[in-house]
DNA sequence: CGGCTTCTACCGATCGGTCGGTAGGAGCCC
DNA sequence: GGGCTCCTACCGACCGATCGGTAGAAGCCG
C-alpha cells in the first residue's frame, strides 16, 4: 500500500474530491519546480486550476500542506516506479540498471515533483520534514544496499557505497536542469549514456582496472586544498 | 582581472566599502543557502551583520542586486579556483583530476554561494540571469571540452561529452546536500572517492573495457519506459 | 563644521488565510 | 410536479502580518 494518507497528524480535506486534490497537486507541482516554493503565490496556484484563492482553499489546508502531500506524492511514485520494479530483477547488475533508467526517465518525464522533492525540504514543517526525509533516506538506502551486495558478488569496483549511491543520485537529479527533451538527445540515448557513465564507473568488468595511483583510503589528496577561503573576520 | 564590478548596468553603490560589501555578500549567502532566497527576509540579512534594515540598504541597492553580487562572487571563485588552477595542468588527465577535486574542494568548503548559484537563478532580472547563465555554460563548456580533448588522445571512455560534463557536475554539485565533514569519511577521503567513481567512470584505462551491450546509439532502452505517469482524466 | 555611516520610523504592496454567502443539483415529501 | 431542504463547490471581500524599500535625522569622526 502507498504510504500517503496515514493518519498521521494530518486528517486534510483531501476526502472532498481524490481526483480534484491530485489535479491540484500536479498543477501547483509544475508551478513550484518552475518558480520555487515561496516564490509562487497561492493565488497563481488557483488559477492554474482555475479557481480563486477562497476556492482552492477548500481543497487545501494551506500552502505548507499544498506542498507535503506534493512530496509524498512524489515519494509515492518514487517507491512504485523505481523501488518496485527494481525489486523484480533477480540478477543484481539488471536491478541497478533498473533503477539508474526508470529514475532518470521518471526525472525527465515529469519535471515537476521530483525536482521539489529535494529543493523545497525546508519548507515543510518539522514533523513533516522528518516523515518525508525518512522516506527519502529509505530510498537511498535501497540503493547502497544494492551497491552492497554488488559488492559482495565482487562485481563491484572498490568505491564506496555511500558516496556511489549519492554520486549516482546527484548525477541523475542534475538532468533535470540542463537536459531539454528537443535537444540533440533524445531521452532513450540520454537513459544509454547516463546508465553507462554510470556503470562503468560503477562496476567491475571482465578485466581489473589499474586503479590511479590508489591512496590506502587514507590521506592523499589528490591535489592540494586550495586554501579553505578566507580567514574569518 | 575579476569579472564582477564590470560597468554593465549596474554602477551599484559597491563603491561605499568594498570589504564590507562583500562580508554582507559571505553573510548573505550562507543564509540563502540555508533557508532559500525568497524565504530570508532582508532583515535576517541585516541582523547577519549587525546592521538595521536601513543600515544594509546603505551597502546593496535591493535584495535582487545582493543575490547577483553574491553570484557574481561565486562565479570568479569558480574560475580562480577550479578553471584557472586547471589549466595550469598541461597534461588532460591531471587537468580532469584537478577540475574535479578543486570543484569538490570547493563545494563542501564554502557551503555558500556554489550552491545558490544554481538553486536561484530564478531569483534574478532578465539582464543578471542572462550574465550569469553566460558565465555558466562557459563553465561547462570548459569541462566539456576537456573531455573533448581527451577522447581526441583516445584517453576517454565512449560516453558524449555533454553527459559526462554534466554528470560529473551533478555528482560533485549534489555532494554538499548530503556530506557532513563530521561523519565517517573526511574531506580527503571524500575527493578521492568522488574522483574515482568519476575517473573510472570517464577514462578508458590499460584495458578496454567490454561494453555492456553495445546499443549502437540508437533506441535500445536498457528497460521498457514506465508508461510515462498516469492516464490524463 | 561636514561627511560618512547608521539609526528610528514609516510606507505601500502583497502575502497566506478566513468569513459569510450563494448557485445549483440531489433527495425527499406531498 | 412543485416546493422545501440540504449539501457540495465555489466566490468576493476582507484581515492581520510581513515584506522590500525609503526619508530624514542622529551619531561619530576628523
Amino acid at each position: 500500500m502507498p504510504t500517503s494518507t496515514r493518519p498521521s497528524a494530518a486528517p486534510a480535506r483531501a476526502d472532498r474530491d481524490p481526483g480534484k486534490a491530485v489535479e491540484i497537486c500536479v498543477a501547483a507541482a509544475r508551478i513550484f519546480s518552475e518558480k520555487g516554493f515561496h516564490a509562487t503565490s497561492i493565488n497563481e496556484v488557483a488559477d492554474a486550476v482555475h479557481l480563486t484563492k477562497a476556492g482552492l482553499y477548500y481543497y487545501i489546508k494551506g500552502k505548507q500542506d499544498l506542498l507535503f502531500r506534493i512530496m509524498e506524492l512524489a515519494m509515492d511514485t518514487l517507491e512504485q516506479e523505481v523501488v518496485a520494479k527494481a525489486l523484480l530483477e533477480e540478477d543484481l547488475v539488471a536491478r541497478l540498471r533498473t533503477i539508474i533508467a526508470r529514475y532518470t526517465r521518471l526525472i525527465i518525464a515529469g519535471r515537476n515533483e521530483l525536482s521539489i522533492l529535494v529543493n523545497e525540504i525546508e519548507g515543510l514543517s518539522e514533523a513533516q520534514r522528518a516523515q518525508i526525509v525518512g522516506r527519502q533516506r529509505e530510498f537511498m538506502r535501497f540503493i547502497r544496499e544494492t551497491l552492497d551486495e554488488l559488492a559482495a558478488e565482487g562485481k563491484l569496483n572498490d568505491v564506496d557505497s555511500t558516496v556511489g549511491a549519492y554520486g549516482l543520485s546527484g548525477m541523475i537529479l542534475w538532468v533535470s536542469r540542463w537536459y531539454r527533451s528537443r535537444g540533440r538527445l533524445d531521452v532513450d540515448q540520454l537513459v544509454d549514456h547516463v546508465t553507462r557513465i554510470a556503470l562503468t564507473g560503477l562496476l567491475e568488468e571482465g578485466c581489473g582496472r589499474t586503479k590511479p595511483a590508489r591512496p590506502t583510503r587514507k590521506k592523499s589528496s589528490t591535489e592540494k586544498k586550495p586554501s579553505t577561503k578566507k580567514a574569518p573576520s
